[in-house]
DNA sequence: TATGAATGAGCCTTCATTCAT
DNA sequence: GATGAATGAAGGCTCATTCAT
């Protein structure tokens, strides 16, 4: 009985909370760290300012949540993306597609990501820079598989899978500034085409 | 009449401008804009508070007369190395290779201009923004050129452009971050390696 | 030789000074006192900031200055206009008239006067403030005079004296903000009859 | 949801917004609007700065609400009084007394409009000089009907509304400043038998 | 003496956080 | 728990005054 109505209350506290992520991420999406304040993330989230802290630490323990949360989301499409295919470079392919169309889809989760965060340096504390960092990694590891398997040349990964990625986040930057290339999933098959010439791949 | 303006105390007003400069780009490098405080950079560039004003009309003039400079060095340095060379692809190769030696002088440059200002949208106005995509633009013009002359096999510059700047960009925020690459030069010709086959030059 | 060296720096001191006056007067009529600051003051005097503090020991002096020198100039007018007239009612009609044409031929005396001072109280210091009363304090001894000579009923003249003086401030300052009455002159002629006939005059 | 905006709460509110209305007013009669900061309005009214800030939009608000507020009790004095007269004249007396009675039940509102507003020409915007003049045109209007009804010969009613008005306001200058006249309703009969002879007003 | 750069206290305002209700 | 008023440190900026030249 009592267990229940614990997780019911569960549920309610846990649906606050990611009420006010949600409001603080479109917030610092179209503002930044400093312009959301907690006063405007409550009102938005539909809560009294002090109710925030009953949810949030402060607004640092905000910001890591939603970290937390964008990074679950992107490794989730990622995952489920490459669970399609066997092939190294095939899941290469599919988790960057992944990445690809989740931020279009959730254009502040790219803003954040790409634009907000990596300034965020200091704000944000360095654990948070690893998270960032972790497309990365799961990058260099596809592609030390795909040289072990011959699907590659011999070559340094370390610095191959930052190339790889940085052409991905640039273009997306590009596209979040500019509204340029208007047409994202073509775009995004020229960058896999580059990428894949520049990893040594063989393309018919 | 007696208050010579001599050469001596032009010289000094001039090195207290640049003083202040300095200090704000080592602290906006370290922090960012809300965080380098008026009171900070004057502290940092051992003046009162008040005799920042006289040197700036205010914040966002300083933080512009930084980018300013700093968009002249890089440029400076660009054009510089790429006149030594004829080929397209040699000079964008030059053009390169000057970026990563200038970050690699001068590291508060680098985070500014990688790290800071891209995030900073809409603090610093849209000018900005625009010079920061000016390595993007003339790194097209360096590839179209090349796809003209042959060198290159035809292709979608604009993408092209972007992905090959965006190697570029992880690969320094990766060693500012983490300082690794530990050889950024060494990187570097990995990086040029990678690009050419991405964009399908013919290395032997 | 040595005092006429002497004469002649204090002439160029004075000359200074009132220069410095000058320039506080315009500025204190258009803005106040908190508007006109220092830096606009010597700008305007054509002075370095510095050098305003040869002249005056500080803000408050100068503008102490400034009520000595206006305080002179009014009642120098008034002096010579009452001389010409014997009696006591005349003379107070002189004065009026004297004043109100010196008002109206230096307009920044008359808003400072006027409008300016009162209100800054407690700015400058008392013995200001009994200066500005000094009108008043005249025209209660020319309605002394006119009493005890039976041009007048007996009244209190500590009252009517202030009325009277009341009755050409209101105007005036109706006059400076609103540039109304358009015909001061006119409107000053009407003003003498009210208060003549206030005051109990036999107007014929 | 516990914490409701009881009656209680709420007077608790009121209170404080009067209580920082009270203390800027006091600080104004004795001040000015630059002399009255922010920080000293609030330790008057024993609040924090910041909390000032929840009662009122910024500083020149704050000095707006207590015009009005002011601008309120005076017309609501005046009105008061004048319901209870017919005749134009009676009812002209009866302003004059509201004003005189209200000005010395609460000597810094009166301080505030007949010295620190008219200086305020520029710091409190037209409208509110226009408040000020208020009482000129009530009084001009009383004129016009007392003329039209014959109780007053014809008169440029423009002028000797100011006229008036003046007298008033400089006896309660002077009574602000000197304390003199001490007794102020006696002065006030004087004013009024003053002003009714320079009306040419039948007196017996 | 004249200059104008330098100073730093002080102003208005914002905002993360606390606390009485 | 929920509320929102209260707090006060901190920010950007101005300006009377001083001081090295």
């Amino acid at each position: 009985m009592v267990y229940r109505k614990t997780a019911k209350v569960q549920e309610k506290l846990d649906e606050r909370a990611s009420k006010i992520i949600r409001a603080a991420r479109e917030l610092l999406a179209e503002k930044s760290y400093h312009g959301a304040s907690i006063k405007s993330v409550a009102k938005k989230a539909g809560i009294a300012t002090g109710t925030f802290y009953l949810y949030f630490r402060n607004k640092e323990a905000l910001f890591n949540a939603i970290v937390d949360e964008m990074y679950a989301e992107l490794l989730n499409a990622i995952t489920k993306e490459r669970s399609k295919h066997n092939n190294a470079l095939d899941k290469l392919k599919a988790s960057m597609e992944a990445c690809v169309k989740l931020f279009i889809k959730e254009q502040h989760l790219a803003k954040i990501l790409l634009v907000q965060i990596p300034s965020a340096n200091t704000l944000f504390n360095n654990i948070l820079t690893e998270i960032e960092d972790e497309l990365v990694v799961l990058t260099k590891k596809d592609l030390d598989e795909a040289v072990e398997n011959g699907l590659l040349p011999e070559q340094d990964t370390f610095i191959t899978s930052i190339a790889f990625v940085g052409t991905f986040r640039e273009v997306l930057i590009t596209w979040l500034r500019r509204g340029e290339p208007s047409d994202l999933m073509q775009a995004f098959h020229s960058l896999v085409r580059y990428n894949l010439r520049g990893l040594g791949a063989q393309t018919e």
